[in-house]
DNA sequence: GGTCCGCCAATCCTATAGGATATTTGATCC
DNA sequence: GGATCAAATATCCTATAGGATTGGCGGACC
């Protein structure tokens, strides 16, 4: 056959990949959701920013559409629209005639960006998210609260479900959205230095969901903005520049 | 030949076409840019978002690949990767196996969310402008003050420039990044009701011009609330749902 | 010894062909 | 007359081949 299936990624010609695939939306995103086999490049998409993510691809790392089409056994369209869209998302630049590579590492300027639009925009959300948050939502928090997460990916992903929660309390998709997007970047530093779980970042969520269940606005964005503060202080210690 | 040159986009395979992506990019970015002929799927995507800004391309209405590729005589894969780019910005949408189509148009909700995000940012950056903007773009401040756009598109391209300028004047780039994403919103809901020329908003951009020239950080937030708070009033009233 | 120029490999970019799917249209049946 | 089913069309998705360009490498020249 013309599909390779040596386990990596399939395209939607059989009916197991599209099963595999509605399997993993629905257990993702819970059960409401509409079955949407999205076709190769959100796979490919999804895939490489895992990789990036987990530092398999680093900064400032070359990115070849040969390659990535061999190594994940599909074509070169997917793998382009798959980057295209990590471009748009500012992990990955592109340079005419010479391919694909990983954004650089965050610079100190950029840093301080990022954490002052994070300053100005989730304490907003953890406010809003103490008065309206669902109620669904409010128990999966308490999901993320107290245990103690073993590794260090297990804090990251602890954390990025932590933010996530409370920036899609608040109701306002393109807040949640923009700060998914900057999460990552964050995360891909943290990474990078594979900073000490912190044992303050634990209480200091936990002060801002005890805030949040507890409905006090005021105390939740002040809390919240504690948080960042403290974090941004933590990963300053990091750079130099 | 190939390469159909019947003047709608041409390949960087002559010399000509070089020399006319040269001219654009240095007319648009300043003298001090690198050249960077940045590609065939670059120039399609600035061509469709600008026919989706200019509402030659409506809101939900079907984007065909196929016609895309034969009306700008390229081949379908750099329209592929311009429409996962501007997937990725949410301007368009795609269904599997359907195609793409244009977002469609905004409802009420939207709309609240958008300026919620909007009131929440821009009055800091407007704050962040009084205190730090270039002299430059001071400069660039004045030519969008007074003149009276005599045209609808030409109010709208003013007023993207004004906001533009002063989410750059902050120096961060995240924000004004941001702010430049959801601005291609609100032109296109301003647009679908070719709403009249705000005599109001003329004088509403002249008082943040002038609070940021005489470097009142304070008056310049406000000034900015107050604009994008009576903006948000003026586009309401379009919307029922 | 340093610098410049031409060649080679790797990669990207484009174009075309073929298979698979969703939507639409038309005819048939109740 | 309305609803249902099937064929046809338009479109997307994938794969492969060929042309074009960049970056690095070795040799020649000053």
């Amino acid at each position: 056959m013309l599909y390779p299936v040596n386990g990596k990624i399939q395209p939607f010609c059989g009916k197991v990949p599209v099963m595999s695939a509605l399997e993993a939306t629905s257990a993702k995103q819970g059960p409401s959701q509409i079955a949407r086999p999205s076709g190769l490049a959100e796979e490919v998409y999804r895939r490489i920013r895992a990789d990036i993510m987990s530092l398999k691809l680093p900064p400032d790392t070359r990115v070849s559409v040969d390659s990535l089409a061999r190594e994940l056994g599909v074509s070169q369209t997917p793998i382009r629209e798959a980057l295209s869209m990590l471009e748009a998302n500012g992990l990955v630049s592109k340079k005419h005639f010479t391919g694909y590579a990983t954004a650089p590492r965050m610079d100190r300027a950029q840093l301080d960006e990022l954490f002052e639009f994070r300053l100005l925009v989730e304490p907003h959300a953890a406010r809003k998210a103490a008065e309206a948050m669902a109620q669904s939502d409010m128990e999966s928090l308490g999901a993320v609260s107290g245990a103690h997460a073993p590794s260090h990916d297990g804090f990251a992903d602890m954390d990025t479900e932590f933010h996530k929660l409370i920036a899609q309390g608040g109701g306002n998709h393109l807040i949640a959205d923009s700060l998914a997007r900057l999460h990552i970047h964050v995360h891909i530093f943290r990474s990078c230095f594979r900073s000490e779980i912190a044992e303050e970042a634990v209480h200091e969520h936990d002060a801002v969901i005890a805030a949040i269940r507890g409905r006090d606005a005021a105390a939740a964005e002040a809390a919240m903005r504690r948080h960042i503060e403290r974090s941004y202080g933590r990963l300053r210690d990091f750079i130099r520049d």
